[in-house]
DNA sequence: CTCGTTTGGTAACGCATGTTACGGTAACGG
DNA sequence: CCGTTACCGTAACATGCGTTACCAAACGAG
């Protein structure tokens, strides 16, 4: 056997490249070469871990997913409460801080490259199921509720988040921190989810 | 002097040319030869319009402000009461049926094409502010909260209704007409708005 | 009617894209 | 230490892009 390379580390490497170009440039500048350029490596490589372009960008998809579930878990599972817990999860999918902020431009970047790409609608679909089961049994968790109003307390919340998360990374000097803090704060509040 | 065409009449027709290849194709397919297709005419004319490609999709952006800004305008004036006013101009952001449902996917187009381009993405604050400020003074009409509340409110409520749409042109088995509808109500009944 | 100007379709250009083919190289088994 | 084999950079290919140049036709003015 000749040598052997790091495959999933050369995946996950390209995947962030990705994620990298498509927050610098938006889909327009989503090009393999760019995607290499940004991974310093050749266009080679990535067509040998990756059978096309369209691959590459799923796996960049799945990859984002893979993250924010792992990083959502670590917060519930540190989380002093129910309530507590709700709120941290549902914090960490506005754009507070330089890294969340990249992360819902890419996020917007990939649900309108799905526009055109069924395979990546069916992607954002399943993982937006699981994001929503995971809020309503926060949800559902912190107040006992029935399920109908656990389930249209949960769409209202994660509604919210999505879109104060895309207006603040577009225009962060209208929506800073503590104002999307605030909103997510103050929509929990009269929610009775406080 | 020869013969006179009807610009802003042609500019109205590729405008929408435009928005049915970003709702059909992502921002991936919009191309100058698509939206000429679109348009039922050749590059030629695309071309004797707009100056490039940048200047079109700027038109696009403008046009499509203007026109979500005239029937918010005209919903507004029709509603019997301020917070009816408030309750429709927001239902009309949601993804209800297929004209709105195809604005949405052509407003997260707009938006990630955005990412590139500075010129977009301050087109999409100023509209997005025009649209701020007209939620924030409906529901100070509604409630003579005083600014900070207002504020508040309005955040939770257009960040909601970007979300929710977003959300729903995605999946919309997930958040039909009547689920989308009845976040939105129960957001406005917790508000105290309702 | 005729001339001059506007209109918009045709075709070409240069360039960048996704993808493929090829070749040098470096690591491992024997 | 050598041959084999996976690795991956290089370079080419066809295609489709934005843009430009050109020209036939349509119309109003004189």
């Amino acid at each position: 056997m000749p040598r052997r390379a790091d495959r999933p580390a050369q995946e996950a490497l390209l995947s962030r490249a990705v994620w990298d170009v498509l927050a610098r440039s938006g889909p327009d500048g989503l090009t393999i070469r760019a995607v290499a350029a940004a991974a310093g490596c050749t266009t080679g490589l990535v067509m040998h871990r990756f059978p096309n372009r369209r691959a590459l960008l799923a796996h960049a998809r799945r990859l984002l997913h893979e993250r924010t579930r792992a990083r959502v878990e670590a917060l519930e599972a540190g989380a002093a409460s129910p309530r507590a817990a709700l709120r941290a999860v549902l914090a960490q999918g506005l754009a507070l801080d330089e890294e969340t902020r990249t992360e819902s431009i890419v996020w917007v970047g990939f649900l309108a490259v799905a526009i055109g790409d069924e395979e990546l609608l069916a992607l954002h679909r399943a993982n937006n199921r699981a994001w929503r089961d995971r809020v309503q049994r926060l949800v559902t968790a912190a107040t006992g509720w029935p399920e109908q109003r656990a389930r249209t307390a949960t769409y209202g919340l994660i509604s919210l988040v999505e879109g104060a998360a895309a207006l603040a990374w577009a225009d962060p000097e209208s929506y800073p921190p503590g104002v999307q803090l605030a909103t997510l704060d103050a929509t929990l509040a009269a929610l009775d989810l406080a």
